[in-house]
DNA sequence: TTGGTTTGTTAGCTATACCTAACTTTTTAT
DNA sequence: ATAAAAAGTTAGGTATAGCTAACAAACCAA
């Protein structure tokens, strides 16, 4: 019956893996699921039990593991959430793509629904806009390094911009 | 002696808290500790004795709490994810107060030191840059309400910037 | 100074989430 | 068909982080 809370970090973790798994591998084994979250087999067992009595999987002993419509719901949710975050740690602030793969996975638990698809609009606008855009991005990292902060450089920069809007 | 990994989530919060009230009272009371983050007067006590422990705080029982040295260190570098996120939430993505509030508390566990700076550099540069600034983040907020996606705009708009700049 | 209120601590309980080791079931290979 | 390997489960243990209720110390006020 499913108690109306939400699930913890750790099932939420289980239940983005077995969604990885059944996209890959059509189902989802206990042992894949301990392999990928780097924990014991022993100790996927109780949280497979807690996520099939709140009816996000289906799950019988010895057997594999698919999600009910309700768990895929919420586990795409999740994957989506760690989408965007990735995306915003890689493509706007330029962070390595282990760290953003590491960040994105912590959070993903944190961050509020609103928040996500305010993100979602933010990087769209970022790459739609033409006063931002790839080569704004790229003068973020100059900024970052220390490098222009000076104005000089701005009146050029927005003329060229002028230039490449009214052209295209 | 302190192991030399990191606190928890949840002595993390305690160490902000005690922060805070270190800079509003003084000194910290569990009372207020418990108070601040709505948990029981009793449950303070734990965390106290394990932060004290790992030489975080100067804690006697029945006596009031200070940070350490290292204490004050890593508290200021939470609040500081925390402020941080925050900031970025509310200018940047213009989230709610509350939300915002809500999700960086939670949030500020999760992000990694690299990611925290590069945000903060971020911040600075949308708030530097003539190509972006207040009047661009106001545009997000109108393109985020399914506003103006048209190129027909944008044309004006980067006239009226080029406008700004120029004569600035 | 003494007694009541507030604050802090302790003890014992719950739940989560992991571990290891022993055991069972399933699969695979001969 | 059967035995070994692989995968899954169970039982019992740890640690964290809360809870409540009973008790102890500190503070304040008459």
């Amino acid at each position: 019956m499913a108690t109306q809370e939400d699930l913890s970090d750790s099932l939420e973790n289980y239940l983005e893996t077995i969604l990885e798994l059944e996209e890959t591998q059509k189902v989802a084994r206990a042992k894949e699921i301990a392999d990928r979250l780097q924990i014991q087999r022993g100790s996927v067992t109780g949280g497979l039990k807690t996520l099939s009595e709140k009816g996000y999987i289906n799950y019988q002993p010895y057997s594999y593991i698919t999600l009910t419509a309700k768990g895929k719901r919420l586990a795409r949710d999740i994957a989506h959430r760690h989408a965007v975050i990735k995306e915003f740690l890689l493509k706007v602030l330029q962070i390595d793509p282990l760290t953003a793969e590491t960040s994105a996975c912590k959070m993903e638990h944190a961050i509020d629904p609103k928040t996500i698809e305010r993100l979602v609009c933010f990087i769209e606008y970022i790459f739609t806009c033409p006063r931002a855009g790839e080569d704004w991005i790229q003068s973020f990292l100059n900024y970052c390094a220390g490098g222009n902060r000076r104005q000089a450089n701005c009146d050029r920069c927005i003329n060229e911009l002028k230039q490449s809007v009214t052209s295209s």
